[in-house]
DNA sequence: TCTGGGGTCCTAGGACCC
DNA sequence: TCTGGGGTCCTAGGACCC
């Protein structure tokens, strides 16, 4: 097979995914100003066009910014996971419907290997992708298609920077590639982040050209493996495959900032066990059990105060997906590296070394204790089910605590349910 | 009042083994 | 002058992604 035989990728991004979401919901929303912040109200995460236009940084914290979202009309959103993860369901299915060869490649880009087509052909599926996504969701997609991921993933940025390409870029033609590389910062290659191009920037390298003229060799003491096969798919040899299905989870966690700073045991034991009860909610979902259980608590990094980072992990008796299990050892860890005198102000539980929960190895007190276990498994069933349907923390261990806490995470500007709750649809009149 | 959360992979270096 | 050397496993740290 040559070089120009090799089928072409497809890479779909939803435009300001976040801001596009609940503006499906709230059609006022647009030509304003938007941004969504991530959780625990914290920083900018997602912007309009509108807000990007009036400066406002990627990534910078919402709280210095008060004034000039009053001033200017901002309209500020807390993230909401469950409308997102819903709209990106949808544009998936979409998708999958002009290839089944689509990798999900993250909440708001798709893979896609759609092929070997003409020019014009690819032109046109990309187009009717724009239109399908964009009337059945009210999500407005860009596409980029080129014949690697990372080429495609370039074609995408130029679909979406450039207005007169209509949201569509083919990069095809070497002449075309090589003055597209030409006019790429290195650092907004997918693949080098800030360390690698400051590295790369020292000597000399500032496009993703001028990283494409280097020798594999160079490449690789500068950047290891992963940086030359980034170079390879700049200059057009596919290195990263399409990953159709997704690998099996090597880690779950749950972890977040509270609210306000927190000092004691206590507050701490509540906070890590409605966090264990959510990230054994996640491995139950996948199917697996966990070995392992680690434990962070950590103090507030741009406070002045005194600095502490507190972590520990601990083997369970035997893989488990039982939240009591995970809890008891979580709870021994935070006992152990707990400190007192200082001002937590984030916490998270990583459970790991997992495997499906139908391949975990039995041994011979699994076996005497095995309708145990199955009571154990009904119970989460139970847990999970009432969860799911009267909302997160219907139910929950005592250890959790009642009541509002300090250690909960603000969310004050969130938006409704629109998909996932009959009880948030507006009423017909 | 006050700066996210959830992941993956690679490498170097030490421990250990034969 | 010459101190064995190579394989494997584990871990911490670093880098990356959205």
């Amino acid at each position: 097979m040559s070089a120009d035989r090799l089928p072409y990728i497809a890479m779909v991004d939803c435009n300001n995914f976040y801001v596009s979401c609940e503006r499906v919901f709230q059609p006022v929303l647009e030509g304003l100003p938007v941004v969504v912040l991530s959780n625990n109200d914290g920083c900018i995460i997602s912007r309009s066009n509108e807000a990007k236009a009036l400066g406002i940084p990627m990534g910078a914290p919402a709280h210095k910014l008060q004034h000039f979202f009053a001033a200017h009309g901002v309209r500020v959103f807390s993230s909401n996971y469950a409308l997102y993860g819903d709209m990106s369901a949808r544009v998936q299915d979409i998708l999958s419907r002009f290839s089944p060869r689509l990798e999900a490649y993250s909440i708001d880009e798709c893979f896609l290997d759609i092929g070997e087509l003409s020019l014009e052909r690819a032109h046109a599926l990309a187009q009717e992708m724009r239109k399908t996504v964009g009337q059945w969701t009210g999500i407005p997609v860009c596409v980029g298609i080129a014949r690697t991921k990372t080429l495609a993933k370039i074609a995408n940025r130029v679909a979406k920077k450039t207005p007169e390409k209509n949201g569509v870029c083919v990069l095809e033609s070497p002449a075309e590639i090589t003055t597209t590389l030409q006019s790429i910062d290195i650092g907004d290659v997918w693949g080098i982040g800030r360390r690698s191009a400051d590295k790369l920037r020292a000597r000399s390298v500032r496009t993703a050209y001028d990283l494409t003229r280097r020798t594999q060799d160079w490449v690789r003491d500068m950047l290891t493996v992963c940086g030359l096969r980034t170079m390879l798919e700049l200059r057009g040899i596919p290195c990263i495959e399409l990953e159709q299905v997704a690998p099996p989870a090597q880690s779950v966690s749950c972890s977040r900032s509270f609210g306000q700073r927190v000092t004691s045991l206590e507050a701490l034991e509540e906070a890590i066990t409605s966090y264990v009860q959510r990230a054994g909610e996640k491995l139950r979902r996948k199917g697996l059990v966990a070995q392992v259980v680690q434990l962070v608590i950590q103090t507030n990094r741009f406070a002045d105060d005194p600095q502490y980072f507190g972590k520990g992990q601990a083997a369970l008796p035997t893989p488990s997906a039982f939240t009591p299990d995970i809890l008891t050892a979580a709870l021994q860890i935070l006992r152990k590296i707990y400190r007192p005198g200082f001002l937590y102000q984030k916490a998270g539980v990583v459970l790991l070394e997992l495997c499906p929960e139908n391949q975990r190895q039995c041994t011979f007190s699994d076996f005497l204790h095995n309708d145990e276990r199955k009571e154990q498994k009904r119970l989460m069933q139970a847990m999970d089910a009432a969860n799911q349907r009267f909302g997160r923390g219907s139910l929950q261990f005592a250890s959790a605590g009642l009541g509002a806490k300090d250690w909960h995470m603000r969310q004050q500007q969130l938006s409704k349910k629109f998909t996932t709750s009959w009880a948030e649809l507006p009423t017909a009149k």
